[in-house]
DNA sequence: TTGAAAGCGCTAACAG
DNA sequence: CTGTTAGCGCTTTCAA
């Protein structure tokens, strides 16, 4: 039945022949294109489907000067890049224009990840928290579109979510469950960190909590969870309550705590951020900020494709308001 | 400093032209091919910096009838399958080959994914735990080679791990530790899930347990962990020891039992499988068997290139042995 | 060591 | 509605 060789995949050419018409039928049955017969439209298709053919993206990219392709870099470890992703898909379906993925991870660098991309011309890149400095970033840009996600840089499009009201939905709400003792973890140099930490600060001084303020510093992983909250619990007057960079250094919290005896959220209070499936899983049930994944990807394939069509305006920091997921590490202060 | 337009990328004629030499050197300078004066390179490479020059690869791959581009497809919220494109990524930079990712999402299914990849001229495909019917898979070997990771199928290279073998170590280990009551939670159709409720019977009744064969519907999510617990918590001689068929599965099942007032592993003592991340997190601390995640993408991509390069065999199917990593979640039999 | 010319598979612009 | 032609940016002969 199929008589394609596996080593020279069928052309246009062959479609065409096989049909008896000539190629640009064949290239405008293959996009839906009007301007074919219905009948000579029916031909086409069938001799496409017996031959396997699939067109050349490449040829059909060169000639026509555009890719339609949107290049995404992003941390494949990190849980909350792959739920952004996964929303670019559709966002980018929606808009006619295809993903072409550049994992980071590592043994693979952004530089790297980055090359790619752009050798593969696509027509903007998406980049997902990238740690490449601001200046690097300013170089890319004069190249392609740029947009940044969930990451504050001056020099590029940027949509990010209010990270400081982030931190005050969090103390707030702890702060309502009558903890006075809230600590922070930070992110350190992380995409986010310096924003969440004052956000942090600024909430604990609004509640009248400011002798109070206490930040350790934490990191991006579980390791950089359990480190901190160790150094928490040591002290003599532990925090009732902990805020967290993120989902993932709050699970390597929720352990310290677990194993120390403590439990939560009887003893400790514990809020992450992100949202990510991370704190979604009923084993860690976590109370956590939400980054709003929908309308973030929506408005970063929006702006890509306006910068693509040639808007020429000034780069524009978008910034999207977060939400509190209230689970079940959080809970009424008993001190 | 960069003159280049945002909107026309600079070309090897530009390159040619500001370096006032032929399009044939630059070509060769920038593949590092031999054929060019040290000085000449010299100057090539200066202005192709100067320019933000970066090679078209689909020109050049439409020129030169070859991608060097193996594609894959997986699941982008597996965390195995996460684990997996990361070694993947090293394996082929290794061999001078490119990764093209195409994930699939809730939203994007394996057929979209792969008709991506096809289009791009990936030379071969790597499919991960695929849910592609057999029939299908075949009609694709027809097209390009095809290696499958981590699922058994005729029809196509097949990479995978002993499964069956994998529930030998798990039933073993906790026989040794004295279980008797050991239950299955199994993976009901997906990839690898038959294998491994074989290798459990078979253990089972190599370890003179036959009468204590207990095999549950599950799934590979949390949600199906939690159903299944429920069910072998509900019975009047609950198991000892629970095998589960994947890791995220098993933290369903991790959490059913703690709420549940139950200690692990004093009480019941529970085995995952694929030593995913999750696994390895400290909070969970999952007992699993380990798929040599570093032997099979080595060995996918080996099997890719043999068949790119025109091996023209059988399709074979290698299988990698699994290994047991003892981590918190198994104890000793208390009953 | 270098340059000129042809053409990969496709689309766009035009002619019939 | 259908066919012809030119050329996208590159690599690959082949000739100088």
């Amino acid at each position: 039945m199929q008589m394609a060789d596996a080593d020279s995949r069928p052309t246009l050419a062959d479609v065409a022949a096989r049909a008896g018409v000539s190629k640009s039928l064949v290239s405008l049955v293959m996009r839906d294109e009007p301007g074919a017969g219905a009948e000579t439209r029916r031909r086409v298709l069938k001799a496409a489907d017996e031959l396997g053919y699939h067109p050349d993206s490449r040829a059909r990219l060169l000639r026509s000067g555009r890719s339609r392709l949107l290049g995404v870099v992003f941390g494949i470890q990190h849980a909350f890049h792959v739920d952004l992703v996964t929303a670019l898909y559709t966002a980018a379906r929606d808009s006619g224009y295809e993903l072409a993925l550049s994992a980071v991870t590592p043994d693979r660098d952004e530089t790297e990840a980055t090359t790619g991309l752009l050798q593969d011309r696509c027509e903007a890149l998406i980049m997902l928290g990238p740690q490449t400095p601001a200046h690097a970033l300013a170089r890319l840009t004069t190249r392609l579109p740029v947009v940044v996600l969930a990451r504050g840089v001056r020099g590029a499009d940027v949509i990010r979510t209010a990270d400081a009201d982030g931190l005050h939905l969090a103390v707030d709400h702890l702060g309502r469950l009558g903890h006075q003792r809230i600590a922070h973890i930070d992110g350190g140099r992380a995409p986010g960190a310096a924003d969440r930490r004052r956000g942090y600060r600024e909430a604990m001084d609004a509640s009248g909590l400011s002798r109070h303020v206490q930040i350790v510093a934490g990191g991006l992983t579980e390791q950089a969870g359990t480190t901190a909250a160790r150094a928490l619990l040591d002290q003599s007057h532990p925090p009732t309550a902990i805020t967290v960079f993120n989902d993932r250094c709050a699970t390597g919290v929720l352990d310290v705590l677990l194993r120390g005896g403590k439990r939560v959220p009887e003893d400790v209070s514990v809020v992450g951020y992100d949202d990510s499936h991370l704190a979604r899983l009923a084993h860690i049930n976590l109370t956590t900020v939400a980054q709003d994944v929908h309308t973030m990807t929506k408005l970063a394939v929006a702006r890509a494709i306006e910068r693509i069509e040639g808007a020429d305006v000034a780069h524009r920091t978008i910034v999207v308001p977060p939400q509190l997921v209230i689970r079940g590490t959080t809970g009424p202060a008993t001190t």
